[in-house]
DNA sequence: TCTCCTTAGTATCTATTAGAAACCATGTTT
DNA sequence: AAACATGGTTTCTAATAGATACTAAGGAGA
């Protein structure tokens, strides 16, 4: 074991993170925030089709886990800023090297997919 | 826009294989077939906490997907291998940065855990 | 003034899913 | 005959995801 931690054991605390982290919407806005702070709306209306509950979830989770910050501004109306942290930062590359795979490799996928479900309906 | 599909967008198909993709158990099966083929109750006692309904499910969907193989040998008891495709081994790469991000990044992660915790109970 | 718009959420309800446990078929070993 | 191995499927329940509606505080337009 390289690490004090492993993953494929139940009950290791990585395994919480790991639950976390594989996560669609989790992974949208790490992804989403590497470019700099986003406010709420903002990242609702990128991120097409998050409800609002799911989106204050979700980067309620991210703070808790120190991926996130959250900012309140008193302005008319508040507005709040979510940014990366430094631990965040290094997480979403991992993020957008998924997300970019799933982009880069959507044709091949969709063609697998095809080929699987024309042999199920042959047999 | 990089590629043709766009993954902030609702019914791009690249949601569809992100919501595939983060799942902490399609995670962990990409992760440790990364060494080779593996039988299915093999996986089943390394992934620890996996039922085989959701080991044979998810198995099911990476298959579909062209991310995985099947192979099934005829001997007594049968015997089924799952194997890495090429395009499953790249995804696995990533797959594996993620689970070795949280095995590497725990403490921190549970430090922020705490300190989160603490400051709410402190208000 | 009254209504609508913005901000960033919370509350509620339902439909889907995840997980636990039991069951199945086939065949070998004790 | 009973127990164990293989790789699953079935069934049931508890937890969750998502849609929708609501909140509060203030600004702008009619």
């Amino acid at each position: 074991m390289r690490y004090a931690y492993n993953v494929y054991e139940d009950r290791c605390p990585t395994r919480m993170v790991l639950d976390r982290l594989a996560d669609k919407w989790a992974l949208l806005i790490l992804d989403r925030l590497e470019d700099g702070p986003v406010r709420f709306n903002h990242l609702r209306r990128d991120i097409k089709g998050i409800s609002q509950k799911v989106l204050s979830q979700t980067l309620k989770k991210l703070e808790r886990d120190g991926l996130v910050t959250r900012t309140v501004y008193p302005t008319v109306p508040v507005t709040v800023e979510y940014a990366l942290t430094p631990l965040g930062r290094a997480l979403g590359e991992t993020a957008a090297a998924l997300t970019h795979w799933a982009e880069h490799n959507m044709d091949a996928i969709l063609a697998a997919q095809a080929a699987y479900d024309a042999a199920l309906a042959e047999r």
